[in-house]
RNA sequence: GGAGGCGUGCCCGAGCGGCUAAAGGGGGCAGACUGUAAAUCUGUUGGCUUAAGGCCUACGGUGGUUCAAAUCCAUCCGCCUCCA
């Protein structure tokens, strides 16, 4: 699996065709072409790098975007390399907004990248997936070797890099070791020797350098290539676990399900093309299908929902977590595992906004008295209205409580 | 080294002595509708409270002035700009 030879039996151009389907920039497309003909004719892989933050070991839905295309590398024949940033996260990360960055032990990186290590290998190939840390080369270039490096870029070209000349004209801060970031990704592709790079959208100007810094250091550049960036559950930013508007590879099949489900209408088409492995063609059929209303959009969505839980659980899982879905939402049932809270019993009967909050449905007595006035709360299937109303406690009462349109729990007290 | 500006609730952003728990927007939450946790519309959005008032906490930190301060003063911290 790691020479050419394990290219599908795909002819050079088929090959070149599987590699650059869904990606935004390729640079240059004649590039790519000669270094895959090389790669059959020497029959020696190509390396194939991308980086990843090492502060953030949970990956989610829009890394996957890239991940997968790192994994059509792999289906024909080609070296993928996993690169953490630990040295490039210890100085900063170029989009930050925080300050500063604590610089994380060793240990801490052992266990981020352990965790990476168990998540990338439910779509990566672990034979042919190296992990590297670019603390590896970078660490050992030193203070002098860093100023040499900076030797090599100027100014005016690293201000050409979108963000920072925005920053620059609206006077928004920009700290010098930022600077120093696209030169630092740059030489990892150097340490390297890459023969493709890949990242989002967002990255364009960063691979860029890495070509530059690699022609200055006398090796043959780098292919680029980027991949869309994929909008979180919004469907306005992008994907991002600060933002919190993202699909955890981790998450529980149930989770996924909804999550997926609550992506507009419109979005899911996107979804469709950069997290699953269907073909454009495919997904055009699919689209035209709703667009006649020969199919509901929820039909179709449910099935992204279930094959985007197929790839990081199993079919089964999908399979179930649809089911799920159908009960609680579309027959408004309760679902099938309900968590069971115990309260201490009591003489006198309770107020329902107090049982609400001891049985952590709501954050405070304010807000369980809001989500009650606002018909959001039902006790065995009966809506509660009065924010003053109470239901006995004592020992052996048990019920069934629905807080919002998904928010279930059996409290008994005891 | 000098001059000036800014710091508001989850976020953005108004307010510039009392009517301010603080406009407006975003986001969140809830409801209606829906074969969706789509779209749309409506409501709601600091906490405690015996629900009627009331109380507590909140406008970078601290200390003042005042019957009363997010609003005035002093000082400290942080950020930004311009000139050298």
């Amino acid at each position: 699996m790691t020479t050419p030879d394990g290219n599908a039996g795909l002819s050079l151009d088929e090959e070149f065709e599987f590699l650059r389907k869904g990606c935004v920039d390729l640079i240059e497309a004649g590039d790519l072409k000669a270094k895959l003909k090389r790669a059959r004719d020497k029959r020696t892989p190509l390396l194939v790098k991308v980086g990843f933050d090492p502060t953030a070991p949970d990956i989610h839905l829009g890394h996957t975007v890239v991940i997968r295309k790192m994994r059509h590398f792999q289906q024909m024949g080609h070296r993928v390399v996993f690169l953490i940033g630990d040295f490039t996260g210890m100085i900063g990360d170029p989009s930050g907004k925080k300050a500063t960055r604590p610089a994380l032990s060793r240990e801490e990186i052992a266990a981020n990248a352990e965790t990476y290590r168990k998540q990338i290998y439910k779509l990566l190939d672990p034979e042919t997936t190296e992990i590297r840390f670019n603390s590896e080369w970078l660490g050992a270039l030193g203070a002098e070797g860093m100023v040499r490096l900076c030797g090599k870029y100027t100014l005016a070209r690293i201000m050409e890099r979108d963000d920072f000349r925005k920053r620059w004209e609206t006077h928004q801060p920009i700290s010098m070791h930022e600077l120093l970031y696209p030169l630092a990704q740059g030489y990892d592709s150097v340490a390297l020797k890459c023969d493709v790079e890949m990242g989002g959208t967002d990255q364009l100007f960063n691979l860029l350098v890495g070509r530059d810094l690699m022609r200055e250091y006398g090796l043959e550049p780098q292919v680029v290539l980027t991949m869309p960036l994929l909008e979180g559950l919004d469907g306005v930013e992008k994907m991002s676990k600060s933002l919190g508007n993202y699909i955890g590879i981790d998450e529980a099949p149930d989770s996924i399900f909804g999550k997926v489900m609550s992506i507009s209408d419109e979005m899911m088409w996107k979804y469709y093309l950069l997290s699953t492995d269907r073909t454009p063609a495919e997904i055009e059929g699919i689209r035209a299908e709703v667009a006649s209303g020969a199919r509901h959009p929820m039909d179709a969505k449910r099935d992204l929902a279930k094959s985007i839980i197929a790839d990081f659980h199993d079919a089964d899982a999908a399979e179930r977590a649809e089911a799920e879905f159908r009960r609680i939402f579309s027959e408004r049932q309760a679902p099938t595992d309900i968590e069971t809270v115990e309260l201490p019993a009591g003489a006198e009967a309770m107020l329902v906004v107090k049982v609400v909050v001891a049985a952590g449905l709501a954050p405070s007595n304010s807000e369980a008295r809001r989500l009650v006035e606002q018909g959001g709360v039902w006790i065995d299937d009966e809506k509660v209205g009065d924010p003053k109303a109470a239901i006995p406690c004592g020992a052996g009462a048990s019920y069934l409580f629905k807080v919002g349109k998904r928010r279930f729990a059996r409290v008994s007290f005891a």
